[in-house]
RNA sequence: GUGGUUGUAGCUCAGUUGGUUAGAGCACUGGUUUGUGGUGCCGGGUGUCGUGGGUUCGAGUCCCAUCUUCCACCCCA
């Protein structure tokens, strides 16, 4: 008791008002996801260690928070763990839990911790399809809305729990898939920042990327080349080449590299040549452009064919906001085609995603392509918020209180509160006689439109004095004239 | 995981070069008003100064550790 209560580092409650703002974002995004034929699925909350593990990349692994093993696995655990520091001190000296390699740690840790808290929902999401892949009617779109938990480090948008919302696509290596995605963006977007915010979509395939490094012969080092491209807009062009150097490659290879993915001022020169293109015209003149740039590398001119497949319809269907953008990356390991990502100033990505040939391989179902999205609810939460954007909720709360004046009014207006809810409208009665203002305070705090008195008078009369607490008047109505004013 | 930053009343924050009994606003509560709130006036309570050590005659203030907050890096929604 004497000590303050508190919650996990990077976690968060919320309040009647936030939960009102983040519903606000579910069911937006849930009703355009049903829209476009997505069913619904939930996932446990925990999931098996090992279906977690190997997937992001090696970096995942340190952020997945592991559940410890309980009764007499957890004393195994803990004396292997013991026995091994000792025996380990045994020949170097000074062997703390802290320098302890890693890896042996991490081969402990595999054999003795079975379950972990889900680290994405795509993940879990392929290994639900391959356990049902007999029930599942393939295309198969689901969604999925539900928090996932990182061990990282909190800052600007970022929390240790957050919820995601999944859109994907299985079992359909269909571009129409992505074109379906994108849209969504578009719709969620507009809907929510009802054209008052600026958000840009990028868009990129990892086969061009691909075919870049392809074909400065570097693919050995692809997924760390990726990630020094995807950091050109905040560490330059100049810095993407140094970290790309750093990796081993010659400075040569570097500078292609940096020159292809980078492409300055084609933007611009295609708008000089184009002066009346809209805007995902100029996209289809950069791919173009790049797409000479590449020269012949299969991967390379694939890449660029599936994207202009995708701006093509796009264009059609007049999608805005979208942007082709060759040094998106993303760094997660599964992504093989289109990857996608939505910014807005200054906020790290609000929602993302992109195509995955083999997720559901490691789980024993090959040849399943899948794509998807995410979109991050706490961080369009914190943009809205940002920015003002939250409409006016009303009728959410309490729209009428009955004052208690005594155990006799009580009795009086019970059944007439219980017609008010049976009307639809949500009310309640202050549940003891306190004085006058505490109950009125009380309404006033809770935002509550009316206040119903009822005293000898009224109950003599039959008529309600009813109260309007923004405009301050009063008016005398029977129970059906107050639900015609309210329903009405 | 690396670097920096923050913590004082329920909330937002003052608090001097270390020095008596740690302050303000909001909120809460009592009265003004025994059936009328949100704007008035008068009164009231509120603290292990994040936690644990240390320096000092004396620590909210200085030092160390630890936790937490926020920010950047890594990476990501």
């Amino acid at each position: 008791m004497s000590n303050k209560p508190s919650i996990p580092k990077g976690t968060r409650d919320f309040s009647p008002t936030e939960m009102v703002r983040r519903n606000y974002i579910f069911d937006t995004i849930k009703k355009v996801y049903k829209r476009y034929g997505f069913q619904q699925i939930e996932t446990p909350a925990m999931e098996n260690l090992d279906t977690l593990v190997g997937t992001g990349g090696e970096e995942s692994d340190t952020l997945i928070f592991k559940v410890l093993p309980r009764g007499e696995t957890l004393n195994k655990f803990i004396n292997e763990i013991n026995s091994t520091l000792q025996s380990a001190n045994k020949i170097g000296d000074e062997i703390t839990l802290d320098n302890f390699n890693p890896l042996i740690t991490n081969h402990i840790v595999k054999k003795y911790v079975e379950q972990a808290l889900r680290y994405d929902l795509t993940v879990p999401f392929a290994r639900y399809v391959v356990q049902n892949q007999n029930d599942i009617t393939f295309p198969f779109r689901r969604f999925q809305i539900q928090p996932v938990w990182r061990a990282d480090r909190p800052q600007k948008g970022r929390y240790r729990e957050f919820y995601q919302c999944d859109a994907d696509i299985i079992g359909s290596d269909s571009l129409l898939n992505e074109v379906d995605l994108i849209k969504i963006i578009d719709d969620v977007f507009s809907e929510l920042f009802q054209g008052k915010l600026n958000y840009t979509v990028s868009i990129n395939n990892r086969k061009i990327l691909q075919g870049i490094v392809e074909s400065v012969g570097e693919q050995d080092k692809f997924e760390q080349i990726v990630v020094a491209i995807d950091k050109l807009d905040k560490i330059g062009k100049e810095g993407v080449i140094k970290e790309i150097c750093q990796l081993g490659v010659s400075t040569e290879k570097a500078k292609k590299i940096a020159t292809l993915t980078v492409v300055p001022g084609v933007r611009s020169s295609i708008k000089e040549e184009l002066p009346n293109a809209n805007n995902i015209e100029l996209e289809l003149g950069l791919l173009e452009a790049l797409g000479e740039h590449i020269g012949s590398n299969p991967n390379g001119q694939k890449g660029i064919k599936e994207l202009e497949f995708i701006f093509e319809k796009l264009k059609a269907l007049g999608a805005k906001n979208i942007k082709f953008d060759p040094t998106l990356a993303r760094g997660l390991g599964y992504y093989t085609g289109t990857i996608i990502e939505v910014k807005v100033d200054n906020f790290p990505s609000i929602c993302g995603g992109g195509r995955y040939d083999d997720l559901t391989g490691k789980f024993g179902l090959k040849d399943v392509s899948g794509v998807g999205i995410s979109f991050g609810a706490d961080r369009i939460y914190d943009v809205l918020l940002d920015n003002d954007l939250y409409p006016e909720f009303k009728g959410d709360s309490t729209q009428v209180l009955f004052i208690n004046f005594g155990e006799k009014e009580q009795d009086y207006c019970l059944p007439l509160l219980f017609q008010l809810r049976e009307a639809g409208i949500n009310s309640e009665i202050y549940p003891e006689a306190a004085k006058m203002k505490k109950q009125m305070t009380f309404a006033n705090n809770k935002n509550i439109k009316y206040v119903v008195l009822v005293g000898s008078d009224e109950m003599q009369s039959g008529k309600l004095t009813v109260k309007n607490m923004e405009s301050g008047e009063q008016e005398s109505l029977t129970i059906d004239e107050l639900i015609v004013l309210l329903k009405g």
